[in-house]
DNA sequence: TTACATTATCTGTATGTACATATATTTGTA
DNA sequence: TACAAATATATGTACATACAGATAATGTAA
C-alpha cells in the first residue's frame, strides 16, 4: 500500500517530506513485525539486537562501548539492558582486569539457544520482504545510505 | 556513511537482512533528528505528529479513532497522549452529541502557533536530506512503498 | 424492548527509554 | 607524585509506551 493510504494523507509538501514520513512509517512497521516475532520469547528489540552482537563476537569477551557502538539504536544505557540479559541468564558480565572501569560482556549457552529458536520461528518474518527482488534491496540498500549523506 | 560503518558490521546475510537493518538504522536516525529539533519545545514525536494531524483538518474536529488512523506510528493509547496535549492547551476535546462514545478533538491557537514556531526553526532538518535529488528521493519512495508489499 | 455483541475511548500496570548526574578508574601533565 | 581531566559504566528520576482489560454507548436481532 502507498504511504498516502496508509496514513490517509494525499498530498506532501514535497517529494522530500514524503521520504521522511515514509522513512518513518517503514522503520516503525518493521520494528513492529520483528516485536512481534521476539513477544513470545520475551526479548525486547534492543534485547535482541544485543544478543545477535554478542553472537558475533564468538568466544570474545566484548565492552559495554564496543556493544553500543553496534547497535542499530545508540541509546545511553545499555547497561541495564545487559542487567535484564544477565538476570535472564543469557549472558555474562565480568569486569576487565587491564581496565577496572570496563564491563566485559559474554553470551553464553542459553543466550546462543534463544537465538537459535528465534531464527527457526523467524521464517515467516522474511516472508513479509518477498516483494522486492535482490537488486531492489541493493538500489534501497544505496538510497538509504546516501539518505543519510 | 554506509551502514556497515555505521553498526560495524561488514557482512549480512544477504541483501534483504542488510536491507532490514539499513531501514530500521535509518528510520531511527530520522526519529532522533526530528525528537532533537522538538526538545526545545517540549514536544514528543508523537505529540507533534498528532498536532499536525490536527491542523490539517483546520477548523473541523477530528475523532481520537480517526487521529490514530493517520498516525505514523499507530499505537493503542492516543487517549493519554491527547490528555498531555490539552494539559498544555494545545488542542481542546469534547463528546460527540450523535456518539457519545466518541471524543472529538481540535487544535486551538496555541497549538497552531507552536508547530508555526517548530516550522521556523525546522530549517537545518531539511538540510540533512539535501544529499538525495527530487529524483532519487521518488525512486526512494516508491521502493519503500514496494517493501511493504 | 431486552439481551448480546460491537465500538470508542479510557485506565491500570508493568516495562522501556531518555537524560542528567554519580561513581570509579585511568590518563595526562606539571 | 599529586591532581585535574577524561573515560567507562551505572543509577535516579521522570516520562513514554505496550498491552490487557474496564467502562460506557451504540447497534442488532429475536
Amino acid at each position: 500500500m502507498e504511504i498516502e493510504q496508509e496514513i490517509k494523507q494525499n498530498k506532501f509538501k514535497d517529494e522530500i517530506h514524503k521520504l521522511m514520513i515514509n522513512q518513518l512509517f517503514t522503520g516503525k512497521w518493521i520494528t513492529n513485525l520483528i516485536a512481534k516475532q521476539l513477544k513470545p520469547f520475551g526479548l525486547t528489540n534492543q534485547q535482541y539486537n544485543v544478543l545477535r552482537i554478542l553472537r558475533g563476537q564468538g568466544n570474545n569477551y566484548i565492552s559495554v562501548n564496543a556493544i553500543s557502538d553496534r547497535m542499530i539504536d545508540k541509546m545511553s544505557n545499555v547497561s541495564r539492558l545487559i542487567d535484564k540479559l544477565v538476570d535472564k541468564n543469557l549472558v555474562q558480565r565480568k569486569v576487565n582486569k587491564d581496565d577496572r572501569r570496563q564491563a566485559d560482556i559474554i553470551i553464553n549457552q542459553k543466550g546462543l539457544d534463544l537465538i537459535r529458536a528465534i531464527e527457526e520461528a523467524e521464517g515467516d518474518l522474511k516472508s513479509n520482504f518477498k516483494s522486492l527482488s535482490e537488486e531492489e534491496a541493493k538500489q534501497l540498500n544505496s538510497l538509504l545510505d546516501k539518505l543519510r549523506g
